[in-house]
RNA sequence: GGUCAGGUAGCUCAGUUGGUAGAGCAGAGGACUGAAAAUCCUCGUGUCGGGGGUUCAAAUCCCUCUCUGACCA
């Protein structure tokens, strides 16, 4: 019988998941999967805190560098592709550790997303851009009408008028014909067995934190990393750029803010980014506080894992 | 020393003809079913610079003190 479960480690941004899986290494055979929604994408490095050469070379990573800033992603394929690399790593009887602090990312893995036939990827974009459009012209309201009208189960849902959940849903509708809500709770799961390791500093600690690697970002050079994936020609409204500490820069590059101010306001971006990071540890279930990182701490980890 | 302009939420400021105060930003909390480092929702009591006076009632009018800024000496 094969072992289903997964180790994962995660926790807000900051908080010391790279180290820590780099440091349990030592104590297992494992591997790493990284669940983080921009380190998945190449030459963007300094500002997503990936983890360094060396640091690649002595643990194997997935799911790093795997698209250039140009490509969709998504939390299905996230979990799509992550479920098969675990199986492949089990099989081959190392250790799969999940680390990363994209939410949505891990509980698609585990939890599944509601099964849906595959939409085609152009048409899709398409009627996207139309949603979008509504949105700019006329607003969240008439979108929310638009679903009220079509999916009044799924309006219900988004009572709070998101305009990115409502395009989805509508997405949805345009392209299937079927109501969005029929597939709720249809959820494929993924038969795998999370151990959640949370990282969690007290706050005042974290954001001290965040404040000191941010300076250390803008100190190793990533205005430098924007400008050349900008000169690589990289449109600047990517959604992989749409990222703390790389949305700042480009506002920097295009003269609409001051050093200090991009640098200032990387720093409260993070720390909200943070906050909602530490929101989503609410929904799991049952997870293990990390408060000290001794030696013990890790072999226990490994030895709960193997049982 | 004199004149003027100011002193209201952590910050920038609103506050109509007197009825004990409200925006933006910051901050806090929350949500999350294929864009998620995204996107969205909720939350505003503070000696209205101090003291005194007028008034049923003062952030608002009067007096005085104090602090800041500009200008004049």
């Amino acid at each position: 019988m094969m072992n289903k479960n997964v180790i994962v480690i995660t926790g807000p941004t900051a908080s010391g998941k790279t180290d820590f899986a780099l440091k349990l290494a030592e104590y297992g055979d494992i591997e790493i999967i990284s669940a983080d929604s921009r380190q998945i994408y190449r030459y963007m490095n300094i500002g997503t805190a990936k983890p360094n050469e060396d640091e690649l070379s002595r643990v194997k990573h997935h799911l790093i560098d795997i698209l250039n800033p140009d490509e969709e992603f998504s939390a299905g394929k996230f979990a799509e592709i992550s479920k098969s690399i675990i199986y492949d790593i089990t099989a081959r009887g190392k250790i799969p550790v999940v680390t990363g602090g994209t939410g949505f990312y891990i509980k698609a893995l585990f939890e599944g997303l509601s099964s849906i036939s595959d939409i085609e990827n152009e048409k899709r974009l398409v009627i996207r851009n139309e949603l979008n459009d509504v949105l700019i012209n006329n607003g969240k309201e008439c979108l929310f009408e638009m679903l009220m009208q079509s999916d009044s189960v799924s309006a219900e849902k988004y009572s709070d008028k998101n305009p990115r959940r409502v395009i989805r849903a509508l997405e949805y509708i345009k392209l299937t014909g079927n109501k969005f809500s029929d597939t709720f709770g249809k959820e494929g799961s993924s038969g795998l067995v999370p151990q959640y390791y949370v990282l969690n500093p007290a706050r005042e600690i974290l954001y001290k934190k965040i404040n000191q690697r941010t300076d250390e970002m803008f100190d190793n050079g990533l205005i430098k990393e924007v400008v050349k994936i900008i000169e690589m020609g990289y449109s600047f409204e990517l959604n992989s750029l749409n990222t703390v500490g790389y949305k700042e820069c480009i506002s920097l590059i295009l003269g609409e803010i001051t050093l200090e101010r991009a640098i200032e306001l990387t720093k409260q971006n993070t720390r909200r980014y943070a906050k909602r990071q530490v929101t989503w540890l609410n929904q799991i279930e049952n997870f293990e506080l990390i408060e000290d990182k001794n030696s013990n701490t890790f072999s226990k980890i490994i030895d709960n894992y193997k049982m």
